[in-house]
DNA sequence: ATTGAAACCGACAACTCTGACTGTTAGTTT
DNA sequence: AAACTAACAGTCAGAGTTGTCGGTTTCAAT
């Protein structure tokens, strides 16, 4: 065991390789989820992912045996950081203390416009015509969904024993926003688009409160 | 001018070499819009047209030179047949007497879950990351919207002098079933997805009638 | 019937991506 | 200090896709 706890404790008890490789997987996960943001999925390959990364096809291949095993660890990658940019604007939403539902949908809109779930998008569509895809995102999906659902309990605890309507608006806020984020990407409607989420809000506030 | 009305109008007028070469148009663009389906935007590969189509790569390349120029008239036949199906649709159900506004809704659904909007789905993904398809369906896209938009409004009229409340009806139909169809890519929500229908239903009826 | 054009077929070369391989440098252990 | 392991780089062959090209059959017109 070397425990020679004196200066930096992550090289003590990681060394500088392991430091080091952990960095260079981080970079190349992040890598991957920008090359499919920026190509598509299908358009990602491991030159690009590699070369965003900033290193050598040989090396990341040193890391990532194949290309499979990097899909893996970004989906996991992806999921971990949708979760948590999530959790992070939701609650940083309840804690103003103005009007929560309003907030929450603004939030709710910036996330589905983040580049983390155009990433998530590109990878459901693809996995619709791609087996091993989605035998590797459909367990991640699920388990998001669930976190999803759960941590928006957690914050909305003003919803208590109204838990029908709360399903409801949490599947209608859903399906709305994620609507509204695929339609962006063909047509750009403004003003459409903000009428549609204030009478969103509207009916949100008349399934908390009616 | 070949005039010889006797028979067969269609060969008479075009000619058995020009019928042919529609009829082989007209199924080899069928089958690049099920490829699409069945394998995703980039996964089709010309290959994959011509087999399905039932003939060989040569003899496709010589109608439609590159497959760029497939992608061209894939495109238009896509809009026209999802145009065709969804007025088809839309003003069957308004026949049938009863609660217009639920047999709408249950029409809009089976649309977005046709194989048709799945095709339109990979399409509007890839035009993403894809410049010259971008370049090809954007215009085609914001054509369906609005002749989407024209063909609701002449089989809703009751809506008439209601222009805005009609305009978030259309909006949040749109982006509820849209954002349902692409849930749906990776969960199976079967009551959730009812329950929100049945309550985007019976809002539409308030935004009619309130 | 023969000539021309259009539909159709098969083979080919150029390109791209993936995974496997060999070699090199840097860090760790004894 | 030596043996060992991990990180990294570059090259290679194989598979797949696209577009081009020459050749064959079928229809139309003189």
């Amino acid at each position: 065991m070397p425990d020679q706890d004196n200066l930096d404790s992550a090289v003590a008890e990681l060394g500088w390789q392991a430091q080091k490789s952990a960095a260079t997987r981080n970079a190349i996960l992040d890598s991957a989820i920008s090359c499919i943001v920026e190509y598509g999925y299908r358009g990602t390959t491991t030159t690009a992912i590699a070369q965003k990364a900033g290193l050598s096809r040989g090396a990341m291949l040193h890391h990532f045996p194949s290309k499979l095993d990097i899909v893996r660890g970004a989906v996991e990658h992806l999921h971990k950081k949708r979760l948590k940019a999530f959790r992070k604007a939701m609650t940083r939403s309840s804690e103003g203390g103005q009007d929560r539902v309003l907030l929450g949908v603004d939030a709710f809109f910036d996330h589905v416009r983040h580049p983390l779930f155009v990433a998530f998008l590109e990878l459901s569509v693809a996995a619709r015509t791609d087996p091993e895809l989605a035998g590797i995102l459909k367990p991640t999906a699920e388990a998001f969904e669930r976190e999803w659902y759960q941590t928006a309990k957690e914050v909305f605890p003003e919803w208590q024993g109204r838990d029908e309507q709360f399903d409801i608006a949490l599947d209608l806020s859903r399906y709305v926003m994620e609507g509204l984020a695929i339609s962006s990407l063909t047509h750009r409607g403004g003003d459409r688009d903000r009428r549609v989420l204030r009478y969103l809000a509207d009916k949100l506030h008349e399934l908390r409160d009616a």
